[in-house]
DNA sequence: CACCTTACTGCAATAGAGTCGCACCTGGAA
DNA sequence: TTCCAGGTGCGACTCTATTGCAGTAAGGTG
C-alpha cells in the first residue's frame, strides 16, 4: 500500500477506503456517506496522525451534515473493528492513525508533537516487560512520552 | 499495600513534607494550611499514582475548605518546582508522583492502569531514539502505553 | 507587635474533549 | 417495495482543567 510513502495517490486513497468499507460491512455494518467521507479523510491524512477535531473539520468541509458525535463513533466503530489505532494522551485530546501505518508515537508532554519512531525499536525490550511486569506491550500501538529537542532547550 | 516495606512512617512524612515546603519557601512561595495538606496527601500517597481529583478528595476529607482548583495550583507550581511530576493521559485524567520516587509507567490504554516498571529499563534504547529522532527521553518520565495482562484476556 | 506587600485562595464562570438519549432516517437484505 | 436494525443529527450533559476576580493571610520589615 502507498508503496511511495508520502502523499497517497488518489486511486489508492479510494482502494483503501473501499476495502475499509467492505470490512465494515462484512461486520454487520452499514456504508453511509457520512462514513466513507470519514474514511476518506483519514486514509488520506495517513500520513499523518489527526485528531478528532482535525478530522471533523476536514470531514465537514466536504459534508457539513456530518456531525461531530458521528465523526466520534465512526472513529469508535474503526477501533473497534481494528483498523484504527487511538492514542490518547492529555495535550489537545487523542490522535488517531490507521494501523496500517503501524509504528511507535514519541509524544512530547510539554509541547504534545508527535515523532514517530521506528516500529521495530522496543520489540527486544517487549519480552523483557512482559517477563517482569506482565504487561504486554500492543507492538503496533505503543507511545512513549518524554521531552522533544526542541522544548529541552526552552526552560520552561 | 506495597508489602515491600514501602508503605511511609509518620514521621518521614512530615520530614520530607517539610523538605518540600521549604523548597516553596525559598523560590518565595509561601506555606498555607492547604498547601501544607496537598504535600502531605501526596507524600502519603508516594507508593502509588494520584489524580488531581483523586487527591482533591483526600485533602478535602481533612481540609473540606481547600478547593480543586486550589489543589491544581499547586500541583502546577509543584511541577514548576521540579518535585512533581505530571503524567498526562487520556483515560480519567492525568496522574502525579513525586520525582523521589522515579520510575517508567506502562498505562493501559483501556482501563487506564497503571503499571510500574524498573526505572532504568530503557536507558539502552534512549541513546537511539535520540540519535535516529531527536527525540529526548526524560528518563524520569517516560510513559509506555499498550494493554495491561487482563486487558489484553478482555476481547473488548 | 503592628503593618504592609503580594502570593495564595475560594468561587464561579468557562473551555475543551468526549458521551449519551432520543426521535428520525436509511442501507441493504428479503 | 417493504421492513427494520443500525446509523445519524441534535443538543444537553459529564468530566477534567483553567482563569479572572475580589478577598485573605503569610511572612518580612520597622
Amino acid at each position: 500500500m502507498a508503496g511511495t510513502g508520502r502523499s497517497p495517490l488518489a486511486e489508492d486513497v479510494e482502494a483503501t477506503v473501499e476495502s475499509i468499507l467492505s470490512e465494515m460491512r462484512a461486520e454487520g455494518g452499514r456504508v453511509t456517506t457520512g462514513r466513507r467521507a470519514i474514511v476518506r479523510s483519514l486514509v488520506a491524512a495517513s500520513d499523518h496522525h489527526v485528531t478528532a477535531d482535525d478530522l471533523a473539520a476536514r470531514v465537514q468541509a466536504d459534508h457539513p451534515d456530518v456531525h461531530r458525535s458521528t465523526v466520534y463513533r465512526t472513529l469508535d466503530s474503526l477501533e473497534a473493528l481494528g483498523v484504527l489505532h487511538r492514542i490518547p494522551f492529555g495535550v489537545g485530546g487523542a490522535v488517531y492513525h490507521l494501523v496500517d501505518h503501524a509504528h511507535h508515537h514519541l509524544v512530547c508532554t510539554r509541547c504534545g508533537s508527535v515523532v514517530e519512531a521506528p516500529a521495530g525499536l522496543f520489540t527486544p525490550i517487549a519480552a523483557q516487560v512482559e517477563a517482569e511486569t506482565g504487561f504486554s506491550l500492543d507492538r503496533a500501538h505503543v507511545m512513549i512520552s518524554g521531552v522533544c529537542a526542541a522544548c529541552r532547550g526552552t526552560p520552561r
